[in-house]
DNA sequence: AAATGGGCTACCT
DNA sequence: AAGGTAGCCCATT
């Protein structure tokens, strides 16, 4: 968990992903001004708190790039499909259905 | 202090 | 269409 602005920006705009929906990296980073720092999200999120659903956020192919950060292997797979999106080996489907651009 | 590597992307073969 | 390279910014060695 880290304190700085960056940091605290890139939880609330997990917060703000609408329930079955999911962003990518790039985006967030995107929207929060820095455009270059997509990597920079993924770390932040890989050490996010448990309360930010960090599940639906993937990289912008619609790979779950960060499943294997999760308890279980298929953690993150299993908890987006419960919230309706479909995915089939790591990739989700419709991704540009579901696909939620921050703003 | 410098090099390496990551939940990434955009370009360039 | 698929694969390699180069910037990105921070954390870890």
């Amino acid at each position: 968990m880290k304190g700085d602005p960056f940091s605290q920006d890139v939880y609330s705009m997990c917060k703000r992903i609408p329930y079955g929906r999911v962003t990518t990296y790039g985006l967030i980073a995107q929207s929060l001004g820095k455009p270059q720092s997509a990597r920079l999200v993924g770390w932040t999120l890989n050490q996010c708190p448990v309360n930010i659903p960090a599940h639906r956020v993937v990289n912008r192919l619609g790979l779950l790039s960060g499943k294997d950060y999760f308890e279980a292997p298929d953690l993150m797979a299993q908890m987006l499909q419960s919230e309706g999106i479909s995915i089939i080996k790591n990739k989700i489907q419709n991704f540009e259905k579901v696909l939620w651009i921050p703003k």
